[in-house]
DNA sequence: GCTATCGGAAAGGTACACTATCCATATGCG
DNA sequence: CGCATATGGATAGTGTACCTTTCCGATAGC
């Protein structure tokens, strides 16, 4: 197909798929004539996921194109190529971090077990998490990080069912876009649900009483 | 204390807070001349908070201004403040629902028993969840919606932690802020930990210690 | 042959979140 | 008092991100 058709079959606008090609989250369709090219079904599927990054994921355009890379790097331990990915789709955050915070990740590893794991300076996602830790203390919240362990407790239960679907999706490629699609469009799902949880919580004890 | 204080000690620049000021998202100060203003602790809790939904929350300014007016709105139920508050810090998206994925949230209700909950197709948050499906769809994960089910397991033990967490900081005006803070912190802080998740169930299963 | 579309490059546009400048006061210190 | 500095308020400017628009000469397809 040509662009045209790669525009109406994925409802992005002509100029933006130029765009995309431009900054390299696209790659060039094969040149018929030195100014014909032709598209397939990737190059659709490619396209329909960088939709998903940007639109769900909330992603840059720049990190798009870091995931990306990662994806379409073959040479790598799956287990190495996660961790780039999870830097990837993970906003570095710009701020200093905060001493307390810090303490707080590092004694919540050492309580899970997990000391030799993770540094806790030199990752983007324990980065965000003592971010986060430090904003909330920041607004009068220093026990927020008593949520810590039942946070992980629930979520044990979902990262086993990752787990089984990533696993049972096991395409022999598709394996890392499919962590990258569960993880962007799991976060997204657990927010929306946490949200359904909290408002079914709220109207239990809230609901009906009129406040004093 | 004048602006040059409140901006050390927020770390906010002064040029900021007058924009924060304009952004109606800061009360002003009391004049005490024409030129001349005073500002108390109240405001730099207030900028605080506004760093954190917009740093850690990432809203936009426009909707950090929704939620402080839901915060500050005194004669309305607990219920109906935290559904407003709920919109404010969901991100709209303007895409058109995809009905194969409206279809999938109204049986996830229709499931767990919370059909006349919610309004599919006027909520942010139901709005999110059909929008996140249907990118799952499109991007060849047709029964991503099986992880509802597991997801939701998952989150009533996180919702439990947040309603205790919520009703121990039961100060009377306090609460609503709580559940802002808690809402968009823990959303941060629940991405990190589940990647962290991820990360070690990674490797235990692709490392280099395969577990069978 | 004629019109629509193409690939490719470059310039333009829009939205957002600040940031800088100006000015007529006010403050604070010596 | 004198004077550098800071202030409130208004207006204009900046930088970044993500597209759009416009142009061009070259096909494509009827």
């Amino acid at each position: 197909m040509r662009v045209g058709e790669l525009s109406k079959r994925s409802g992005v606008p002509v100029a933006t798929i130029k765009y995309y090609l431009r900054e390299g989250l696209l790659p060039a369709g094969v040149l018929t004539s030195p100014n014909q090219a032709h598209y397939d079904d990737e190059h659709l599927r490619r396209l329909r996921l960088v939709r998903a990054l940007v639109d769900v994921g909330g992603l840059s355009i720049a990190s798009v194109r870091d995931v990306l890379v990662a994806v379409d790097t073959r040479d790598d331990s799956l287990h190495n190529k996660l961790g780039t990915v999870q830097e990837a789709i993970t906003q570095p955050g710009s701020a200093e971090l905060d001493p307390l915070a810090v303490k707080d990740v590092q004694e919540f590893f050492a309580r899970q077990g997990a000391t030799d794991c993770v540094d806790v300076t030199e990752s983007h996602v324990t980065h965000m998490l003592a971010t986060a830790l430090s904003a909330a203390r920041s607004v009068g919240h220093d026990d927020f990080r008593n949520l810590l362990d039942p946070y992980l407790e629930g979520l044990k239960i979902i990262a086993r069912a990752d787990l089984e679907y990533i696993t049972r999706h096991g395409s022999p490629d598709d394996i890392i876009e499919g962590m990258v699609v569960g993880t962007l469009i799991g976060d997204a799902v657990l927010k929306a649900v946490r949200r359904l949880a909290h408002g079914q919580v709220s109207r239990e004890v809230f609901g009906q009483r009129p406040p004093d």
